[in-house]
DNA sequence: CGCATATAGTTGACACATCAAGTATTTCTG
DNA sequence: CAGAAATACTTGATGTGTCAACTATATGCG
């Protein structure tokens, strides 16, 4: 889709882009679910709690670390925190904040999804690649970062 | 995240992969909807069926195209045919199906949405790439495409 | 023919993402 | 120190995606 315009060359690297996303994405996301009953969305906040060094954040520096708007973190904490797998207090110097942790529950679960997950990425992306495509990836995802960074950023609508 | 058990540079890869859907992708679908009043959703079904020689096709073999599932591209539909891009009739011969099609108002849009979403796209994506890095990408999707194909084929539950 | 089964699509429930608007607090500033 | 502005987060609406269960029609086969 959207090749009008394109060369034949670019239009492939398009779909090849797309694909990836469109075939991976989904799979690690399922595989997740069956093996820990918990959503991909989930789990990455759930990792990302369980490797804080202080025993909590506050919900817009978790946010920030994930690349999340602050209203998608505070939608997924509720859910999160209904399935007993966060906490929330608010905090004592700035009660506009809140102190987000991981609860015994879900470091239990995370624990045990994280091997399994790392595993998974390892046998559908790690082990499929070469050094050098790796290299190469990161190399692209370099370019169109430094990209959007300067003709994009975020936080301002465009046009 | 999702790093432990995997080594520096299968890490730094992984990340990477992320952080190129996170940005480029969104900012897309955002210059889509701001430019021409549609959703990314929209506009990829649009584009599909502006795209046909045949004046209509099956609900099925439309979201074949996309690597959609059924039901997605049921409620897909049923969203677009309220805003009038889409229209569905049930074909004649085989009543179960349907023979879906873009409504003038869906071609016009699309019309003018395509150019310039591949204008953005070749800002975006292939103007900052190397012609040796969009063959790096087709190469790499190749890879893991093979890989998904064979080891985690759809359709079918994983344990 | 008549029943089993396959095929085409719908529906409802729930999770997720984004946007716009709103509520509290805190901080800045005249 | 009071009002303005910034910060931290919430809320509700809408669109999107997935799954499981369901309806309806067609087809195959004894």
């Amino acid at each position: 889709m959207a090749q009008k315009g394109m060369k034949e060359l670019d239009s492939k690297a398009w779909r090849a882009f797309h694909k990836i996303g469109n075939s991976l994405l989904p799979h690690l996301s399922r595989q997740i679910t069956n093996h820990s009953g918990i959503t991909g969305a989930e789990y990455v906040v759930l990792v990302a709690l369980s490797e804080l060094i202080t025993p909590n954040v506050n919900l817009n520096r978790l946010a920030l670390g994930l690349g999340w708007e602050t209203s998608r973190m505070s939608h997924q904490l509720s859910r999160m925190e209904e399935n007993g797998l966060v906490k929330k207090a608010r905090n004592v110097e700035d009660s506009r904040c809140f102190d987000v942790s991981i609860t015994a529950k879900g470091r239990k679960i995370a624990e045990s999804a994280i091997p399994l997950q790392s595993k998974e990425i390892n046998h559908c992306f790690s082990d499929v690649l070469s050094k050098e495509q790796m290299i190469s990836l990161i190399e692209i995802s370099d370019a169109i970062s430094k990209h959007m960074k300067e003709q994009h950023p975020l936080n301002k609508k465009e046009i």
